[in-house]
DNA sequence: AGCACGCCGACT
DNA sequence: GTCGGCGTGCTC
């Protein structure tokens, strides 16, 4: 234990400052002494990551720099406790994409460097690190890229390899193909190439919910036989993510495919990113650091000059635009790849001409009925879990409000419960009207659960599967779920979005989609978008196997009050191009985002007033030329869990001019004395 | 964000 | 008499 300064005036020489970032909101690095215990200690190394003390406790930072001259008086400097020096330095390039999502989501360093990394690694032992490094010496490097046998591409595959295998230096490509279109083909095919001509390549490939996708995966390494695959994200065990982690950062590993986190990871060899489904929402980080995934993936790929390559059968209007426009390359997958296999017909059904019963028009019926004739799976797409959303009084007008939300509580009839899905805070179902005593009390509107038991009734015989985050709460019983489908033992599938990714069903020739219309409506200027990617996601569900001799053409029923909508012509046409076109019309008319760049302030606390107020505060806070700062507004939904929610949009036609305002701003509105507990995002998607 | 310190209410 | 509520202030 080293104690007074003296000892190290005595030695001066052998006295270095480093300058180190921590996980903490403060936005700014803290400056460490260090001197070597004895002469064999190496000297610290910008990268590496250090133990140090800090207030009453002991955390690890990254170095940011050493031998730096230090303002913070000596009586406050406090010495280093530990360099990890068994970890190589993490790179420039690495510490440089960190500082560039530091200042452009405008968080302090740390915070975008340090939770990051494996959990083990910020531990103040190092035992798990240790172990983790002995175990990946032991494995020995796998070098064989050959790729097990290749399917012969179609003309369009082959030119979409062809341009990203012959891309130089930063190319983005946009491959625009809808499901079944071959995409994995064309990536697995520029993933092979580039593992064929660098010694050394790493290529990442991000996916929205590696849970849901676990065919990937297995293509992958069927393909690469020989080749390192690490995956990342968030449900691996402590002791994966490390030696995961660890093999990517030492080179190890040469295929790491990954969610969004993922694009945070140290990869020093990088030559290729692929991110499928590039539209997902699932990219963008709603909580702490608030980052796209996407965006940064194209950051990364500018700053190391290699292609990138965009996935999507509906692409991001952004993504698009960049397309258009020529800085994106299109690459255009317009043929199903997959044999035989041919795009499912869209229907109408028109809910003023086939009224519904139990939530299902005689037409959807009919189709239903005819599959379980010809023993094919059907799909019904309900994105509301519960029974009724809604459960009323009409002697009264009591409806069942959440006490602690601006939200309804949602009728549980399997678990006789009442609950709000924004809090969990739930509640017997009340046998009466708690104010007038009623008895009669009634369920309004339709979940999945309610259209299972209206099924059930319909089609006693057959065998109905409901998958929703309800059905699934035990771990692994999803994938139960989801096998026992692909068996065939299930007739009817009926499932909220968690149904509508990945899974690739053969035997399923019909999906009906029973409540879309609300997203027409929505305030969320977005939400047309999200509603067109989603259906086509859905529908891509169906007719992805090649057809039986004489069976069914896959049919996709959609169940609507406006038939007569754009989006759902342009649904029926499986046309995005016009559609897409279209909407970046509108906006550019209404000046809305790609055409303009966002930044939201939300602030909350026990009491609407108080959050409002320092809105009003920081909307006044600075003047600023070019920049719209709109009225702080409280949320749509207001309250949840008893706090208050508002937010102020702030507005600007340049990106650069949005960036350094909001640095200017943010350091007054840290100056801004409020009880409002606040936070700003950069881009956001849910205004 | 943590975490400690600090000053006022109901309890073994 | 103490446990503990969360307000305020600091972290190299």
């Amino acid at each position: 234990m080293r104690s007074g300064s003296a000892t190290h005036s005595d030695r001066p020489n052998f006295l270095t400052i480093i300058r180190v970032a921590l996980d903490t909101p403060l936005d700014f690095c803290f400056d460490y002494r260090w001197h070597p215990e004895d002469q064999a200690a190496a000297a610290p190394l910008v990268g590496q990551l250090a133990l140090v003390p800090f207030g009453s406790r002991e955390v690890v930072g990254l170095i940011v720099a050493v031998n730096v001259e230090t303002t913070v008086p000596p009586d406050k400097l406090k010495d280093v406790l530990a360099i990890r020096s068994q970890l190589s330095a993490l790179s420039d390039q690495w510490r440089a994409l960190c500082v560039f999502a530091a200042d452009y989501y405008q968080r302090p360093l740390g915070e975008v460097a340090i939770p990051g990394l494996p959990r083990n690694l910020r531990a103040i032992k190092t035992t798990a690190l240790d172990r983790a490094l002995k175990k990946l010496a032991k494995i020995e490097a796998l070098h064989d890229a050959t790729p097990a046998q290749m399917p012969v591409l179609n003309p369009e595959q082959q030119q979409a390899v062809d341009a990203i295998a012959g891309a130089q230096g930063f190319t983005p490509h946009l491959l625009y193909g809808v499901t079944g279109s071959g995409k994995t083909e064309v990536y697995l095919q520029a993933a092979a190439h580039v593992l064929a001509h660098f010694d050394d390549a790493q290529i990442l490939i991000l996916v929205p919910e590696i849970n849901l996708t676990p065919q990937l995966e297995g293509s992958i390494r069927a393909r690469f036989p020989g080749v390192a695959v690490a995956t990342l994200h968030s449900s691996l065990a402590e002791g994966e993510r490390m030696t995961h982690w660890l093999a990517a950062h030492l080179g190890q590993a040469r295929i790491v495919l990954g969610t969004r986190l993922a694009i945070l990871a140290s990869l020093p060899k990088l030559q290729l990113i692929v991110i499928d489904e590039e539209h997902d929402p699932s990219y963008k980080q709603q909580e702490g650091l608030r980052y796209s995934a996407r965006d940064l993936a194209v950051w990364r790929a500018r700053q190391l000059e290699i292609p990138i390559v965009l996935g999507s059968a509906t692409p991001s209007l952004e993504s698009w635009q960049h397309a258009q426009t020529g800085r994106y390359r299109m690459l255009e997958l317009r043929q199903r790849a997959v044999k035989a296999a041919v795009l499912p017909v869209v229907r109408l059904i028109d809910m003023e001409h086939n009224k519904p019963v139990d939530g299902l028009t005689p037409v959807l019926i009919a189709a239903l009925k005819l599959r379980l004739e010809r023993g094919e799976q059907s799909l019904l797409f309900l994105n509301r879990r519960g029974y009724a959303p809604v459960l009323a009084c009409d002697a009264c007008g009591w409806i069942s409000n959440c006490s602690r939300c601006t939200a309804f509580m949602v009728l549980h009839k399997p678990e006789h419960r009442l609950r709000c899905h924004h809090c969990s805070l739930e509640l017997r179902i009340p046998r009466s009207c708690p104010t007038c005593g009623n008895v009669d009390l009634q369920p309004l509107g339709r979940g999945t659960q309610r259209v299972e038991e209206g099924l059930q009734a319909i089609f006693p015989e057959a065998r109905i599967s409901r998958i929703d985050a309800d059905s699934t709460r035990r771990k692994g019983s999803a994938q139960a779920a989801f096998d026992s489908v692909h068996r065939g033992e299930v007739d009817i599938l009926i499932g909220t979005q968690m149904v509508a990714k990945g899974h690739d069903f053969k035997n399923l020739t019909l999906v009906g989609i029973l409540n879309p219309d609300t997203a027409l409506f929505s305030q969320d200027y977005r939400a047309s978008e999200r509603l067109f990617a989603q259906l086509m996601q859905v529908a891509g569900r169906a007719g992805r196997a090649a057809q039986k001799e004489g069976g069914s053409v896959s049919q996709v029923l959609i169940q609507t009050r406006y038939p007569q909508h754009p989006l759902y012509a342009a649904v029926v046409n499986h046309d995005y191009d016009h559609f897409a076109n279209a909407l970046l019309a509108e906006r550019q008319q209404a000046h809305l985002p790609p055409y303009l760049y966002q930044a939201l302030l939300r602030a909350e606390a026990r009491e609407l007033e108080i959050a409002i107020d320092f809105l009003k505060q920081a909307a006044s806070a600075v003047e600023h030329a070019g920049i719209i700062i709109n009225d702080p507004i409280p949320m749509t939904m207001t309250r949840v869990a008893n706090v208050d929610r508002a937010q102020l949009l702030i507005e600007c036609l340049s990106r650069p001019g949005l960036q350094s305002f909001l640095k200017i701003w943010l350091a007054m509105l840290r100056k801004i004395k409020t009880r409002a507990k606040w936070s700003l995002e950069v881009d956001p998607v849910d205004i």
